[in-house]
DNA sequence: CTGTTAGCGCATTCAG
DNA sequence: CTGAATGCGCTAACAG
């Protein structure tokens, strides 16, 4: 160690104070120096928990004023305080549904003086595992996840801890974490409703994964009008390419009685089946009426412009991000979790048959 | 503080050793206490910067294991190490475009073991530089911006100190912050060559705000175009709404030489543009073509399919990510930055006017 | 090749 | 109401 010219061990901390002004950022004790006080006294007056008379307070503020001081956020966290951040996992990025989500996230988590780590899940539970793990290391104050396959899920309680985590868009198993959902089954059921009204006896549900919780409770609303309405239900998961629908598409339409109407789990599969319907040359709705899942920007623009099933997704994003900062503020790890759901629109245009010039919505 | 009975300090350490297997996480000194070595040895096993014996190493590993031991993330980002973190900032995380760039971020910097801290500037300078100063309190090891606006920018070496920094998709005005941009001019004067080519003489660009860069220059790009074909350029920016894009070109298409053609600046106008096509009752191509800048999902199955500029989005992403880690792991800072400019491809549709059945790739 | 010491900036003891 | 000491988990610098 370097040593003074008396022999004494160099006062380190005194070093830094005479560079104070040259480079370091300032810390708490270079505050409380030029505030003439303890350490302590400025964390006090940051965190203000404990009360600091008046006039000392004054002087610290104006020290940390002046010499610019900002506590250290990473310290603060290391010191076992929060991290003042919380993790987002999310299956992908570049779905605008899960995007706008995140978005909202975000929003609600800079007014409450937070930051967002954001990871991908790619729907894999274990990428899933992994980010959650990472997340728990980095000592984030709380997670937000929109839940990949349930099944193989490793997402429990005793995983998190007691880490506050909020599950939306798709629930976990454990029913102790809170849950933020929209009405999946419901709003599915009421579009099959309308094109039955329609007149339509014979409608096709076009579905990506069932092992999807949100793919799987829209069907069972489909299912459930169709039953309703004394029909038979017809369902084709795993379309997972424009090929693959295509060949469905065609195979049914060259039946007996073929689908008259079809309906999709989502606006992926919408993009598929409007690929394959155009390149069967079919017309909609006259051919076939078509009502989907999920709205999405230009539904409005498409030939013909779509019914869909709007989803609130800043809705969500915002709800289940409260009830996170909720569940940080109070410390509690509840029992059994909250279970928000969130309700749907029907957005009718004009590919379920409907002569609206605008879009009418159903609330 | 607790006694011993002899009046000792109580050795917290060894407190903290008996309780170790019961509750808490393994710390280094735990894994250093089970292979019988200083701590010093298992942090050199763990850096592996420094060569120690295959013997104590193979002892480390060990005990690493039986412990299920993981080096504690924020006391080495707090000791001045990495933080093994990086941010981003965008401007809206709910449009797709910066979406898929944000996506492609997130999945580089999984590949080199990091994470991401996102959030959002709403195009606002002052929050982008609060979010900035956010980041840099979280020692974050690198940072990648979508660069608001350049007026007023307060983006510049001085603020990151040593951190790296690189701007995608809009520059900064600072010549050392590297930077990935795409061929905006180009793309633009690209696709409005082809549409004077179909015939197009009066060709409106309608756009978002001139302060945006990319907005800007894609209107560079059609000016060059249209001077070069000798034909008079005509631009509307600050085309916020649907319903003002409605009253221009109601205007534009009463004039004595109404546009034949539009080409728009973005795909939030593109939205505009064809909302207010379909409520004058206007046909595509036939009453007014129309090209558009950056693709999007479903751009093939709008009524017509559209003809754009498709700009790599992940690509964007990937790049920029993958130079701010070369930056890092160099931990130089280069007096001029990179510029790296990438390709953008023409899509040509239909609602150019041409006749293609499926879409048609320019490179 | 390995161990010891010290300190990053903060907040939780405890003692005035 | 305020201050001093202490340690969070890790690693740079030094000493063996």
């Amino acid at each position: 160690m370097a040593k003074s010219l008396t022999g004494q061990p160099v006062n380190k901390a005194r070093q830094r104070a005479a560079a104070a002004a040259v480079n370091r950022k300032p810390t708490m004790s270079d505050v409380a120096r030029l505030a003439g006080v303890g350490t302590m006294t400025v964390s006090r007056v940051l965190s203000g928990t404990v009360r600091v008379s008046a006039e000392t307070t004054q002087r610290v503020q104006t020290a940390i004023q002046q010499l610019n001081y900002r506590p250290n956020v990473l310290a603060r966290a290391f010191r076992g305080q929060r991290s003042h951040s919380i993790g987002l996992i999310i299956p992908y990025l570049y779905d605008p549904f899960f995007a706008s989500c995140a978005h909202a996230v975000t929003a609600v988590a800079r007014e409450h003086g937070y930051s967002v780590i954001i990871t991908t899940s790619n729907e894999d539970p274990e990428t899933e595992f992994a980010e959650v793990d990472e997340m728990l290391q980095r000592h984030v104050d709380g997670l937000l996840v929109i839940p990949s396959r349930v099944r193989n899920s490793r997402l429990t309680r005793a995983l998190f801890g007691k880490t506050p985590v909020v599950a939306f868009d798709r629930p976990v198993s454990d029913p102790s974490i809170d849950t933020v959902l929209v009405q999946n089954a419901v709003g599915s059921r009421r579009v099959v409703e309308h094109l039955i009204e329609h007149g339509h006896r014979h409608i096709t549900y076009l579905a990506l994964s069932r092992s999807l919780f949100t793919i799987n409770t829209r069907f069972l609303g489909y299912r459930r009008a169709m039953q309703d309405a004394g029909l038979e239900s017809c369902a084709v998961f795993d379309c997972t390419s424009e090929e693959i629908v295509e060949q469905i598409l065609k195979a049914k339409m060259a039946l007996d009685t073929p689908p008259t109407a079809v309906v999709t789990s989502n606006t992926l599969v919408t993009r598929y089946v409007l690929g394959a319907i155009s390149r069967l040359g079919l017309r909609i709705p006259t051919d076939l009426a078509f009502a989907g899942f999920d709205d999405f920007d230009l539904a409005e623009f498409t030939s013909p412009p779509l019914t869909v099933v709007r989803q609130p997704a800043q809705e969500m994003g915002r709800v289940a991000a409260n009830l996170l900062f909720d569940r940080i503020a109070r410390g509690e790890t509840p029992h059994t979790g909250n279970r928000i759901v969130l309700p749907v629109e029907i957005v009718l245009r004009r590919s379920c048959g409907c002569k609206h010039r605008a879009a009418f919505v159903i609330h």
